[in-house]
DNA sequence: ACTGTTTACGGAGACCGTAAGTATC
DNA sequence: GATACTTACGGTCTCCGTAAACAGT
């Protein structure tokens, strides 16, 4: 259970072979053999099988703590060191696309206060904005989920983190005027779980996060995937029909030939968090406070 | 951060001393030494003060982490050997004092579908119970405690583990008949606030969750500790007049001179929740089922 | 002076690389 | 027979114990 070992572990299972691993590691492919065998000594489990390599229903198991266990050694090393090393004046902020609305004004608040401040701001995909946080790649992220009202968002990564709630306002259902439920005041959620959705899991509200908050354990088919981050893209996609998507208020509100129609059932809001490790330096402490206001 | 360096790091912090440490582990003074050394100089910061031992600012933060990521490790561990030794049949349970009412049930449901099951049954404080479950100490494990309606509980400690909903009804606030709240239908908790409250985290919903679902910071002032987990001195003690306390409805139903007053605001129930790890043996499994039914 | 931590040193073991062996495609 | 993993073996490095030095109480 050497997170050495484990490390080596889930390399060999991402890259599908011991070598590739080694060569990945620095290793040699004995080591990396070596490593593996030990860790199935150890655990009197067989992990893997070779030929071509495929995880065991063990291998599959540890595969599942490893993640979550290298992660928090890591977050613990970096918030460590941190403290050891004199603060640097960089901020790095990284948000989902739908919460980057809101880098700007803390941003500049920050700015104002630290001038010499070296910033870096980037739009990631949601999954890993936590773990980067924690791991301190990150100083402030940014991430937006769908959530019942004023509960915090749910982070899957079991990684000691800070949230603070940045802005909630309702979920909407951008839909072209000339659509049915377009003239309704408000949707329920349960009657399109057998429309077809778009599946943009970083531009829209992710449909596993809508089944998962209308309980459903199928339903909201995708017509198609929309990989891009940009809202932009996928409200044009909604306005030609090509499927559905929830989005937080006021993203289609301009748009020609679209309403923008509240959820009203189950009550959910789109909410979004911002993300920072338990000790800051003071760049991200004024961005902090610039929200919190 | 070798997770063996951190477990000796925690002993040190908790006896208060590198020689006490050693004993425990059963390594010399020296060797303690070295591996504290061996963090710090790896970390490149001071963990400890020494005579008397006291931890730093780092060192009070490495804690923090150290206990989640050698839980983690411990429940991977037995999760896995667990996988690769037969199944005992032997079951545990843990049960916090006001969740210890649902054993009975589906106990019996386990004894009668496994008839040689080597049963093992203990109440305990709520505190160590996921703890016990994710590393294996305990096969089931039921806590209680006070959420919003259908919302899960929450979990503090941050280890993979599985929970089932087991009951879920009013919560309420044993009142002596001649109370002037008694009269009352359903209760405010936030017009309790400044009542006198007994402090039994154990017996009764704690304090400090009456604060959370508040949103108080402070208030619901302890009148004194009462440490046992027995709801019966509790009730007696309400009876008495000692001070208040959130209980789930019906332990007190049929109590002379107490009424139970619902708790109407804020919306939240008592919960108990039964919680076991990912993989489990036949005996568990039939536990559970019962559960569910 | 005594208790408790650090430093010095030596031996046992862990771990990795080289190289030979073995199994699978 | 080629590729990929395993086993064998040797060198180095880590890590612990013994023992001596050192620092507070």
């Amino acid at each position: 259970m050497d997170p050495h070992l484990l490390r080596t572990f889930v390399a060999v299972v991402r890259t599908g072979s011991f070598s590739s691993a080694a060569r990945e590691l620095g290793y040699t492919q004995a080591a990396v053999s070596q490593q593996i065998a030990s860790l199935e000594n150890d655990l009197k489990v067989t992990l893997l099988r070779r030929r071509p390599v495929a995880t065991t229903e063990a291998g599959a198991r540890l595969l599942e703590h490893a993640g979550p266990i290298l992660l928090r050694i890591q977050a613990a090393r970096s918030e460590l060191v941190r403290l050891g090393s004199a603060a640097r004046s960089r901020l790095r902020v990284g948000a989902s696309p739908l919460a980057a609305v809101h880098i700007a004004g803390p941003l500049a608040e920050a700015r104002r206060s630290h001038p010499r401040l070296d910033v870096a701001v980037q739009v990631l995909p949601r999954a890993g904005i936590a773990a980067a946080v924690a791991t301190g790649e990150l100083d402030i992220g940014l991430v937006d989920g769908a959530a019942a009202p004023s509960d915090p968002l749910r982070l899957d990564d079991a990684v000691p983190i800070t949230a603070v709630a940045v802005d909630e306002r309702p979920l909407v259902v951008p839909l072209p005027v000339s659509h049915p439920l377009a003239a309704r005041p408000g949707l329920d959620l349960d009657g399109l779980v057998d429309a077809l959705w778009l599946d943009a899991p970083d531009a829209a509200v992710p449909l596993p996060s809508l089944r998962h908050v209308t309980g459903a354990r199928d339903g909201f088919r995708p017509s198609f995937a929309c990989e891009g981050g940009d809202p932009a893209l996928l409200i044009d996609l909604v306005s030609a029909g090509h499927g559905l998507a929830a989005l937080p208020a006021g993203l289609a509100a301009g748009h020609p030939g679209l309403v923008e129609v509240p959820v009203r059932a189950p009550r959910i809001v789109h909410r979004t968090e911002l993300l920072h490790p338990r000790t800051i330096g003071p760049a991200s402490a004024s961005f902090v406070a610039a929200v919190a206001r």
